[in-house]
DNA sequence: GACTACTTTCCTGGTT
DNA sequence: CAACCAGGAAAGTAGT
């Protein structure tokens, strides 16, 4: 409640079985909620673009079998002016782009923080604001306190030119507590076991053919090399630049981004701005020592999973960027929607599935073939609409077609 | 290699 | 007429 405003919760999903087709899951970040920050009292209306992704990573809330992730990111991202080739994220996490992020997106930014500007993706916002306290209020609401707090309010946030902020949740002050099962390693260590999927969803999603012209990270169609997040460790309070779309491949290129970085802001702050070390941590990343594992067989089949169809039209539900615009609910209590760009859906699943020959009538039939097994159900006599089934799982939204934030989308 | 589950392609015939 | 729906048939893919 800091300087009169609140963060309130809008929109919040718990994703504990996203497929790897999820649109806000392509394997570590998967979209969990957003947050607007409004004013108290109603002194100045809420502005629909003041908003925070909240991301979340699915693969240890699996293998826990819990809903509690480690790992919180708060991304706050602008898809607007598709600034991509300059935005960078301040995450342990890798970047796996948004394949279906498009630049129909609304600008997002907060207050407080100048809007974007081309190379001063460090740049502070003048005026002190009060992000950090709003932040910390949000995070807090997103975990109980923990048993001890590792940094001071704001310390770890970070804000870039395009207003992309990640933040790693867990050394919050409303973090989990590094004692806890899960820790940072342990966080690594997971996305060691799915960085083959990555690699693989990373290029699968990005075709070139991009049929709907907006498809695909702008950035993330380049030939990539072979990620090596493995690699890559972070410690509480820590954090890693990682270049949005042109990910770094090596803890050595990831190690001399953030040199340059520093060196950056050294020159920055010796100038007179803000010193880095009042924003935020930034720590090379440490290289495991000895010969990497070998990719077993399963590892390889990971690889080609792109998932199931059902899954894919469950997270579209998801995914307020789809959701209302290309698939809504009707009826969410009863699992009914429908799709409100049936071409553009299967465009999408064309281009998850590597097949630029899919079209509607044939994912329709896809969906009717579900009928048998109770994933879907028909809804007779309604054109586009499908009900789900008592054998679909973890479908029921939290706030249906996102009605408070789907201006934002809506574009 | 057989078997299964799922997906894609093509199709005929119908409805909105 | 366009777009959609129902579902058979067959081929393809991937996992077991």
């Amino acid at each position: 409640m800091v300087h009169g405003t609140s963060i309130n919760m809008l929109d919040c999903k718990m994703n504990s079985s996203l497929s790897p087709v999820t649109p806000v899951n392509i394997h570590q970040e998967s979209y969990m909620g957003m947050w607007e920050q409004e004013p108290l009292n109603q002194q100045h209306p809420a502005k629909m673009n003041d908003i925070i992704d909240m991301l979340h990573e699915p693969s240890l809330a699996h293998s826990s079998g819990g809903t509690t992730s480690p790992t919180t990111t708060i991304h706050h991202q602008n898809r607007g002016d598709c600034h991509f080739q300059s935005s960078h994220y301040l995450t342990p996490l890798p970047n796996l782009g948004d394949p279906y992020s498009s630049g129909e997106c609304h600008q997002i930014h907060l207050e407080g923080f100048p809007p974007s500007s081309d190379n001063n993706f460090h740049k502070l916002p003048e005026t002190p604001s009060n992000f950090s306290e709003n932040y910390d209020m949000f995070i807090s609401d997103l975990n109980p306190p923990p048993p001890h707090q590792h940094h001071n309010s704001g310390s770890n946030s970070m804000i870039n030119n395009n207003s992309v902020l990640h933040h790693n949740g867990q050394c919050s002050p409303g973090c989990i507590c590094s004692s806890s099962p899960f820790s940072p390693h342990n966080h690594h260590h997971h996305h060691h076991h799915n960085n083959n999927n990555h690699h693989h969803h990373h290029h699968h999603l990005n075709l070139n053919g991009d049929p709907l012209g907006a498809l695909g990270h702008p950035s993330s169609n380049s030939s990539q090399q072979e990620y090596n997040w493995d690699d890559l460790t972070c410690d509480p309070g820590e954090y890693l630049f990682l270049p949005k779309g042109d990910s770094p491949t090596t803890s050595e290129s990831i190690n001399s981004y953030n040199t340059d970085i520093d060196s950056e802001m050294e020159s920055k702050s010796s100038r007179g701005s803000v010193s880095l070390q009042e924003i935020c941590h930034v720590s090379p990343p440490k290289r495991k020592v000895g010969r990497p594992p070998k990719k077993d067989k399963k590892m390889k089949r990971n690889e080609k999973k792109t998932g199931r169809l059902w899954e894919f039209i469950r997270d579209l539900l998801k995914n307020p960027e789809y959701c209302p615009s290309l698939v809504r609910w009707e009826n969410p209590e009863e699992g009914h929607f429908r799709f409100v760009n049936s071409e553009k859906v299967a465009q999408l699943w064309g281009q998850i599935k590597g097949n630029p020959r899919m079209t509607y009538e044939k994912l329709s039939r896809a969906m009717r073939y579900y009928y048998k097994s109770h994933v879907f159900e028909p809804v007779l006599g309604r054109r586009l609409v499908y009900k789900f089934g008592y054998n679909a799982t973890n479908w029921r939204p939290v706030n249906a077609n996102f009605v408070s934030i789907q201006k934002l989308y809506s574009n």
